[in-house]
DNA sequence: AATTGTGAAATTGTTCACAGCA
DNA sequence: TGCTGTGAACAATTTCACAATT
């Protein structure tokens, strides 16, 4: 069964602390811009609403960054999370179905200014086969393997039809590919040595639109934290 | 501190609750359109990859709806669902921001599938004011809240640059909205009335480049059930 | 015989609290 | 003194295991 990862000293690393360190590494892109040399897991908690505990712990999975009684260095802790999240190197990225989605994933910036560059499209439409997106050559399903192949692509975006995701799935994962992300609302089903990601936009609105029809069943959960969030 | 919700005899319903309950609604949906009559919660539990456990848990929060030595009822259980995610009415959806992500969700069919139905659309850019997207004027950002109480809009989508997207935001909940759905790749601060979930598309790529990098350190945790998910 | 519903047990994740260091 | 790094305490979540029910 895959699952988890474990840090040096055979902790168990989990998928929260990961996709905090994404955020840490947001925080830290602008506070680098602001030019702070320094801060502090207390500040760094406070901008992210968490405790500075859970700062200091999940980046204890990966080492000692910060110098006590100073904080960490802005600079050099944002490099060392881009390295742990392996945004410090650049990724080829390939993405079957140029529908909606999937044009507008072409033209996502945030996805190149962090090393993902789409650098293949696929679509089994003939009128979109040969087209040009943002300067990629939409190229025909039927080449699948020989372009993923050519073109050294390490992850898959699929933005197909939820009736044939998992046909496609199956495709890819057989010419190789290790990594998927995929925005089919359908869960796909793939062999356990494959990272599968899953992007839902509608699951999110249903918990919106649970949330407001339970507002009355709210529990009033206060957080108090003696490490002291407040400022 | 806004988080959680509780269950009629006072139990916290957890938000991964809630989520593995969209899932659920998908599910059954399918095995509704194939004729299924029950479904175990060990069937239910492999087709989702979880314990048959935490599926029967999972519904506990809301009632008892199966029946013991037979199952769930297909096609009662997922109107329960329906209900119990609010997405057995329609809810009224304004997108901000019609750049690529949000023309993109202008067109998903999953949103209408679910009952949310787009129904405003604005941006600020005086050569998209006015013009039609799927039949849907794009409105000037100045007429937000007449046009947000005209239309009685429920969720706000916010698609647009992450530089904007706080003092955005911020219109939107001073215009009343209390729900509200980010695609700009930015933590934005609401307050504790307001229920607030973000989509990150870059986050999902990172965790996968995280897991590539990571490939190595792989605790190899073999997950035995005892309530037995094997079929 | 099969399967739910649920307290109790096990596991996982978070926070506390303090020793250790700059 | 201020703040990190971390084991221990605590909290939340998941799984177990079994009585109850059809």
């Amino acid at each position: 069964m895959t699952e988890g990862w474990k840090a040096t000293d055979n902790r168990k690393i989990s998928e929260s602390t990961i996709h905090r360190l994404s955020h840490y590494y947001r925080t830290l892109s602008v506070l680098e811009r602001e030019d702070y040399e320094t801060i502090s897991s207390r500040e760094l908690a406070r901008r992210e609403k968490l405790t500075p505990a859970q700062v200091r712990k999940d980046l204890s999975f990966f080492g000692s960054f910060g110098t006590r009684g100073l904080g960490y260095p802005v600079k050099d802790l944002r490099a060392k999370i881009a390295n742990i999240l392996g945004i410090d190197r650049a990724w080829n990225v390939a993405l079957i179905g140029v529908g909606n989605i999937g044009s507008a994933m072409v033209s996502y910036k945030e996805f190149v200014k962090q090393g993902f560059a789409i650098k293949l499209l696929f679509d089994n439409d003939q009128r979109k086969i040969g087209s040009n997106h943002k300067g990629i050559i939409v190229h025909d399903m039927r080449d699948l393997e020989k372009e993923l192949k050519a073109k050294k692509i390490d992850i898959v975006m699929i933005a197909v039809p939820a009736t044939v995701a998992q046909n496609i799935v199956d495709d890819v994962v057989r010419c190789g590919i290790r990594a998927i992300l995929n925005f089919a609302p359908v869960k796909l089903k793939v062999a356990d040595n494959v990272f599968y990601r899953s992007e839902n936009m509608a699951m999110e609105l249903e918990y919106l639109s649970f949330a407001l029809v339970n507002l009355a069943n709210r529990s009033g959960g206060k957080k108090l934290d003696k490490d002291s969030t407040n400022s």
